[in-house]
RNA sequence: GUGGCUGUAGCUCAGUUGGUUAGAGCGCCUGACUGUGGCUCAGGAGGUCGUGGGUUCGAAACCCAUCAGCCACCCCA
């Protein structure tokens, strides 16, 4: 007989790791909207030619990391990769344009990449983002990372730092990778292998190489992309960090940061926490206005960001989580009560908001009081045989041990009471 | 896709140069306490030793393969 398990970098989330999970989707739901942020929910899969055209024909995910089939019609899909694209879909799609000049959206979800599993990666993993399309203006763009920094700062993450940076137009980037293509070469025999394969296949990620013999040679001889942008997209960048002061965000001007994305350009950011270990970014975001376009939209602006659900709940302190425990256990016991028990367990749920848990299991009465004692309830209803003939519960306080006793006509005026 | 480390009870882990019936702590169940939790004590349930082959009189241990987990490379959230 086969013994079935998750897939490989897929996981079970039992109900203890879920309180916490929902405290953080709690959270993002407020958070966004508080900011005038509307839920999108795009489906699991798209047509694959969706996330090659957004996501960039060169990049992994979308050379070797995408679960992609061709179904009995003959249509070629793929398990979404990322939402940016979906997203910018459904804004075509539903002519979002149309209907109002600035769309802003957020999501909660679950996606997929082939990757071998690591700290902070999985195969099947989560992530809450938000995008923001139809305003090119600095204030959208610090709006933006605003939302992803007060997430993390609501969760206390230790060690975080927000790098920002500018990587331009799309029409001055082939200038640039050739400027720097010509500037690397000069001294690529003193690089490391994977930086020199890096020249020919993806220039800009030569600033992500964690050698720093790499980084030292990168800093004296390799141009860099801040560097090349025009005065306006300066501007731009700049009006973004005065905004972050003011709001008091603290950043750190990365001129090396790049991402991997294709459809990226102008602001490009990243939150990273040092206690996540190798996968250390939080979240990553930045503008792409060129996204709509490409997608066969009319030219629209818009600015994002997107943070690994996984990899929050790594970085926060687990120390004082809350466990939710019931408010009242009901034991009860004899042939009669279970009738009865049952429904004075759906009265305090229906009429009296409690949280009670009742026992189902029919134990010993001393197993059923060790269960109450466990479960961390305040209270425990007792209704044994006794009780039920005199038309009767036991009200005990677990914390003192007193014990009252209430008429069962009387048992929601009594919790009312009691709050 | 590449490399390193690791798979024994629900959890954390022992298990001697290969040798009878594979252990402990925690957790779970029952009882001492015939209707009162936490403490204590006693008893009990729970294992195809990741899986499949091989070596051997004999394998949890040795060999091969495979799967999974962790960590790193790579990449990214």
């Amino acid at each position: 007989m086969q013994n079935f398990r998750t897939i490989k970098g897929t996981h079970d989330l039992l109900p203890n790791e879920l309180n916490l999970w929902r405290e953080v989707e709690n959270f993002v739901h407020t958070l966004m909207q508080q900011n005038g942020y509307g839920e999108i929910r795009t489906p699991a899969f798209e047509n694959t030619e969706l996330f090659v055209r957004g996501i960039g024909t060169d990049t992994d995910i979308v050379t070797k990391e995408m679960y992609s089939w061709t179904d009995q019609g003959g249509n070629t899909l793929t398990l979404k990769p990322e939402l940016t694209a979906p997203v910018a879909r459904a804004y075509l799609q539903h002519q979002m344009g149309n209907q109002n000049p600035i769309h802003r959206l957020y999501y909660i979800d679950a996606l997929f990449r082939r990757e071998r599993p690591q700290k902070g990666r999985q195969r099947q993993f989560h992530q809450f983002g938000a995008e923001a399309i139809g305003s090119s203006n600095p204030e959208q763009d610090a709006e933006i990372i605003s939302l992803a920094y007060n997430i993390f700062k609501k969760f206390d993450i230790q060690n975080m730092s927000v790098r920002l940076n500018s990587i331009g137009n799309a029409e001055i980037r082939p200038v640039y990778l050739e400027n720097l293509r010509s500037s690397v070469k000069k001294i690529k025999l003193k690089l490391c292998a994977t930086c020199q394969t890096r020249i020919e296949k993806n220039a800009l990620r030569l600033f992500d190489c964690k050698n720093t013999h790499c980084q030292e040679l990168l800093d004296e001889h390799a141009p860099l992309i801040f560097d090349s942008i025009s005065d306006k997209d300066q501007a731009h960048f700049e009006m973004v960090t005065r905004i972050l002061n003011e709001i008091e965000i603290p950043y750190f001007h990365d001129k090396k940061l790049v991402r991997g994305l294709d459809y990226y350009s102008h602001t490009t950011f990243e939150v990273t926490s040092s206690v996540l270990g190798a996968q250390d970014a939080l979240c990553g975001g930045g503008r792409y206005n060129g996204l709509i376009e490409q997608l066969g939209g009319k030219s629209t602006p818009a600015v994002g960001f997107a943070a690994g659900i996984e990899r929050l709940i790594l970085a926060i302190d687990k120390q004082n989580i809350s466990e939710n425990s019931p408010n009242i256990y009901l034991i009860h016991f004899g042939d009669e009560t279970t009738v009865t028990a049952s429904k004075i367990a759906n009265d305090l749920r229906l009429n009296c908001g409690k949280t009670v848990v009742m026992e189902t299991l029919r134990r010993s009465f001393k197993s059923q009081m060790r269960e109450a004692g466990r479960c961390g309830a305040k209270t425990t209803i007792i209704l044994g045989e006794k009780e039920l003939a005199a038309n009767k519960i036991i009200v005990k306080d677990m914390s003192t041990g007193n014990q009252n006793e209430v008429p069962i006509s009387d048992i929601n005026q009594f919790f009312n009471k009691t709050s």
